[in-house]
DNA sequence: ATGACTCCCAGTGGGAGA
């Protein structure tokens, strides 16, 4: 089975081109983030004609997350239990077997900000929230927008980056900490062309430069990490015309 | 270079993203 996770920034806008991928790639599940749509104006009708069941869990304008399954998706969960969070930002289901919690991690702005301490809060929960859900459900994905590079080869500058917004020390502690839960990167399972990125700022020609960060993830458990045969980066979606500035990340893993 | 682009809600500009 393959699962994907993508940010779409903005459903409304990107719905063409997920339908289309969906098309060229029929994964199991794809987590979207970003979709900026409350849940009243979620295009369910659209995907479900698409041959997908769909979960969301949304807002205005900002954050808002979907997941999609070829299968029945149970026990679902909208954001961190016990986590009081007015942002729309996770949404998990058990799908074949396999948990997965799709994840649009909070940016953080800037190290000194409010909205830095507000990250902080909100990986510190997960982290919690993961560790019980690893106990209850040893086969798990945790995957999506995590807005942290874990490390300078993640980085298509890790000079100029260095200490910025995605990848502080602190930031890269809590990835460590949710790979110390028994989590691993699928993407690093296997051997990756350098300069490997899921993200492209839209502004200086940055994708044509290929200038980018890897802050989109598929992090395994450790019971399904021998079942994990590749992991990839889809380029393609953003040399369209009206790109989200992510691309879609793809694991496959065999079936029981 | 406190920039650049895109989205959203707004309302002929500004916040947020990363």
């Amino acid at each position: 089975m393959q699962l994907a996770t993508w940010n779409v920034n903005s459903l409304a806008v990107r719905l063409p081109q997920v339908l289309e991928w969906l098309t060229a790639h029929p994964v199991e599940v794809l987590v979207l983030q970003e979709t900026k749509l409350t849940d009243d104006k979620f295009p369910q009708a659209e995907i479900e004609a698409a041959g997908y069941r769909v979960q969301f869990h949304g807002q205005k304008t900002y954050n808002g997350v979907a997941l999609l399954s070829r299968g029945d998706a149970t026990d679902i969960v909208r954001n961190i239990p016990g986590f009081d969070d007015a942002q729309a930002r996770v949404i998990a289901g058990t799908v074949d077997g396999v948990r997965t919690i799709g994840a649009y991690f909070p940016n953080g702005q800037a190290p000194d900000s409010d909205k830095f301490v507000y990250k902080m809060r909100w990986l510190q929960a997960l982290h919690d929230w993961v560790r019980d859900e690893l106990a209850r459900h040893p086969a798990l994905v945790l995957m999506g927008d995590f807005n942290i590079a874990p490390e300078d080869c993640d980085v298509y500058d890790p000079v100029a980056w260095a200490g910025q917004i995605h990848c502080t020390p602190e930031e890269r502690a809590h990835f460590r900490a949710l790979a110390g839960l028994g989590l691993v990167d699928a993407f690093r399972l296997f051997e990756q062309p350098p300069k490997s990125w899921s993200w492209w700022d839209y502004r200086n020609l940055a994708f044509r430069k290929n200038q980018g960060l890897r802050i989109d993830h598929i992090l395994v458990s450790a019971a399904l990490q021998p079942r994990v045969l590749a992991c990839t980066i889809d380029k393609l979606p953003r040399k369209n015309e009206r790109p989200s500035d992510h691309a879609p990340v793809v694991a496959k893993i065999a079936v029981q």
